[in-house]
DNA sequence: ACCGGTCCCTGTTAGC
DNA sequence: TGCTAACAGGGACCGG
């Protein structure tokens, strides 16, 4: 499922392939996969036509183009992205791609761009949802400096938390409201709104490494092991995310989440009765939020007391 | 402001 | 073989 590291392979796809092209039709085949776009498809198609993208930027698992502004001024609208659990961005470039990606049994939305080029939204499970939205300032700030194409966010994402790779991202503020919450400590780590980027999967390995339970109260955590819960999904963020950087070549956007080349290197998650690699306990699966959770019942002991 | 539960959607897989 | 049920999951939304 795209989780940051994801989504971030994304970003870098298409800051690779996209920017400076222009749109030059807009094909709506599920009106569903527009549904969060104020106005309709028509409106999406109108916003969308003519226009060129300037850059490409990514908070947690948010993901949108700036759209190029009146000369002189800062992008003030942006095609926004969200992968849900099966969304892809592929970028077609040749006549050949461009015609056989448009049979893809589960394109969504299609973007003719300039050069004979096509950027389509393919989307199995229908989660995903693109739109086009004004970028707005946010309650932390910006994500680049003022004047900078990533000066703003989508306002439907104004509320999404900086996430762990954000060089901007204030720590000491974020352990203390983790702390300051009174729930499950995963639950506040798939919380977008205190970080953002992390999903279940991302979850379940980072608490494994940092041996905590899901279930532990955030507010009766120490300090040291909120920063370990963190600095444990960073880490496997980034370790995903180098092995994502390498599998997608120059004409295609890659989000491969399913059958991903992370899947060698995950400890639990979907290892229910496998040994965990560290104490060999069989892996458990318990039932969370109406998915699931994998622990190793050796390492991370069930508190006595836990939250959901 | 925070918290937890429900629903949206479809293809694959497991089970009878 | 053919059907049904469970399952995967992020985030909007709503009631407490």
């Amino acid at each position: 499922m795209p989780e940051l590291p994801e989504v971030e392979t994304v970003r870098d796809g298409l800051a690779r392939h996209v920017l400076d092209r222009t749109v030059t039709a807009v094909e709506v085949r599920r009106e569903y996969s527009v549904r969060r776009h104020e106005g309709g498809p028509l409106d999406f198609a109108g916003r969308l036509t003519g226009r060129r993208f300037e850059a490409a930027v990514r908070r947690g698992k948010f993901l949108w183009l700036p759209l190029d502004p009146v000369v002189g001024t800062v992008p003030d609208d942006a095609l926004m992205a969200h992968l849900g659990m099966s969304g892809q961005l592929l970028v077609r470039t040749t006549p050949v791609e461009v015609a056989a990606g448009g049979s893809h049994p589960h394109l969504r939305v299609r973007l003719l761009l300039s050069g004979g080029a096509a950027l389509d939204f393919v989307d199995q499970r229908t989660f995903g949802h693109l739109s086009v939205t004004d970028l707005g300032p946010t309650p932390d700030g910006a994500p680049g400096g003022a004047g900078s194409p990533l000066a703003a966010v989508p306002d439907p994402a104004a509320h999404i938390a900086r996430d762990l790779l954000d060089p901007a991202l204030d720590r000491a503020a974020l352990v203390a409201a983790v702390r300051g919450r009174r729930t499950g400590l995963k639950r506040a780590l798939l919380d977008q709104a205190l970080v953002s980027g992390i999903g279940n999967i991302y979850a379940d390995e980072a608490l494994w490494r940092a041996r905590l339970h899901y279930a532990r109260p955030t507010d009766t955590l120490r300090r040291a092991e909120v920063e370990r819960a963190l600095d444990a999904a960073a880490e496997v963020m980034t370790e995903a995310l180098a092995q994502g950087g390498t599998s997608f070549d120059a004409l295609y956007v890659d989000v491969n989440g399913q059958s991903g080349y992370f899947d060698r290197s995950l400890a639990v998650y979907g290892k229910a009765g496998e040994p965990c690699p560290r104490c060999g306990a069989p892996v458990r699966r318990d039932e969370f939020m109406n998915r699931s959770s994998f622990t190793c019942p050796g390492c991370q002991p069930r508190p006595r007391h836990g939250r959901w």
